[in-house]
DNA sequence: TGTTATTATGATATCGTTATCATGTGATAA
DNA sequence: TTATCACATGATAACGATATCATAATAACA
């Protein structure tokens, strides 16, 4: 690989004026400039960033470390803060914590090793130790989807407790009165938002006290769990998922079990399965701009980079959509 | 951040001291061995692997370079990759082609430049000129997916021809003969696969003429090219779509005009949707081991980059599954 | 004409690490 | 006693780029 100094002993100058010109800072002469140009095309030379990044202490990289970029939320995540780095001339590094704080803590470490500019994290835990650590570390950080308590943060997530305030309601309306919600694993913010939600719309409807089950946010799980509700007597008459996954074992679960949905219980969740990839959609559900979320959150950040001093850390809170279909019982014209 | 020199003063040795206990080369005594321990833990050291990679040239980093992230076919690859390299010890850099060949040479620019060890290459167009230029820049690379013309290189893919042979044949048992086949983009060495092994399953049964449709792997040509076929006479009586944006675009128009499937017009395809977010799969499809793929491909690479000497380049074509399900009429039992 | 800008270029030091070589210690062997 | 060896440590240079300072040539001005 050809250095800068091979295209300056070719373009019979000296390395500073080939930087020069290479990033188009400070004088260079019009025939110095078409020289080094002819050296460079013709040597095939390209920059080294390393060297570089080491000198001007910036790697023009950022980090996305997320749960597991196979479920579809976060696959578009992904893409939207790869869209968005990729214009602004910034490459993703990403990893998958799998919900596992291990994984979490050695990506980032593994991270900040690599001088990564800028960091979006989906945090695992419900602390905040990693938060810190980056914050000590120096390096800008904006959390997605997740709250992270007690720490003031760049973020950008959607507004779960709205989403589910929302879905519920709609359940309420139609006339269901026994409510159960297939909520999450403990101590994910969007899961403590999404149940609070769920609470405030059947406070105000003064329903039954409410039914709550929490685990993983996996099918198996959402099966698990539906089971379990509507072993309960009396029987829900609508489940609440927090999640797409739970859906789907709810589903699955209610299917088993012989009842239809909605005709014997309704079903609402959380996050589309990927658009244009269902033949037959049906499930009423609080969809996510996950698009949307991953580029504002990569924009965020990068505006974060070129500001001189740390500014006070935004919160951005997106709405949620919800996107009525047969799952809800709600008639369709 | 704390440097090797903060370390090494703070420790009470020399800075090469450091290095040598850090990455257990060389001597060390105990003692110093200690003492730099404790300095790295008070201090909360992280090497710097952009000045390690400038010294040692390498920057364990791979990069992973397809179509769009947001296929599930694709997620699924790269979550194999990311799996792979992470227990490796690599970390992973991506980027979306969207099968633009500019936005392919611009990624694999910056990603040269970024010195990473290796690059994964779903490649977009029919030339090797990427592959020749990679070669040149003596950066290992694995293509995966697809075949590129003329050029020996690594390779991981799956069977296209074979998968779509035996579909084609399947629809050819039940007794179809009037077969048309949503192929895709031309130059795409999958298509071309692909078609091969239709007309193969084709000839030997010696059916009608084949009828065969190109264009972009997206549902709205899916729904497009269907139509198209679905309008010449005698009508088809089997859609063999080439992936699956192309089948649910198919299904779609069938829908639409009114035709059942399978009962008026049988449907097979390519890949799966995400397993398990289907609450009732239907269609019978070519189902390519994705995961694996990604995931060897990135075993193979890993491999690569300790091997002294570049040896003979290897093809790993891995076997597709037929899963049959409702779409192709097939009875179930 | 001399003074000051402006343009153009290069020498040097530096970013944070590690390879290499040099040096020194104590133990063991001859 | 001296030669040899394993162990231990550090000084120095180098990876490939750029910031900074110095120098030189030309242009602009009084």
């Amino acid at each position: 690989m050809p250095t800068i100094q091979d295209v300056a002993k070719k373009a019979g100058v000296a390395p500073m004026t080939v930087s020069r010109v290479i990033n188009n800072s400070g004088y260079a002469s019009p025939e110095a400039r078409q020289r080094v140009q002819a050296a460079v095309a013709e040597l095939g030379y390209l920059t080294n960033t390393l060297a570089r990044g080491l000198r001007i202490k910036r790697s023009n990289t950022l980090a996305l470390v997320l749960s597991d970029i196979t479920n579809p939320f976060f696959t578009t995540v992904a893409r939207g803060v790869e869209d968005a780095a990729s214009q602004a001339g910034y490459t993703v590094i990403f990893g998958n914590t799998d919900e596992s704080e291990e994984k979490e803590s050695r990506y980032l470490n593994q991270i900040l090793q690599k001088q990564v500019d800028g960091i979006l994290l989906v945090p695992v835990g419900e602390s905040d130790r990693m938060v810190q650590r980056i914050r000590s570390f120096g390096t800008p950080l904006v959390v997605l989807d997740r709250k992270v308590p007690g720490e003031l943060v760049d973020t950008v997530r959607c507004d779960s407790e709205d989403g589910a305030y929302q879905l519920t309601r709609l359940l309420l309306e139609l006339g269901h009165r026994q409510l159960a919600l297939l909520a999450g694993p403990h101590g994910v913010s969007v899961v403590a938002d999404r149940e609070a939600g769920f609470r405030r719309a059947l406070a105000e409807f003064g329903g039954r006290p409410p039914m709550v089950y929490f685990g993983p946010f996996t099918q198996e799980t959402g099966e698990a769990l539906a089971r379990t509700a509507l072993a309960v007597q009396p029987r829900p008459t609508a489940l609440v998922a927090a999640n797409n996954f739970l859906a789907i074992g709810a589903f699955k679960a209610l299917h088993d079990v012989g009842l239809e949905v909605p005709d014997d219980v309704a079903l609402v969740g959380f996050d589309d399965l990927p658009v244009g990839l269902l033949t037959d959609p049906f499930l009423t559900a609080a969809i996510q701009p996950a698009y949307e979320m991953g580029h504002r959150a990569a924009e965020l950040l990068i505006a974060r980079l070129s500001e001189p001093a740390p500014s006070q850390p935004r919160e951005i809170v997106l709405p949620v959509q919800i996107v009525i279909r047969r799952s809800s019982g709600v008639k369709l014209s």
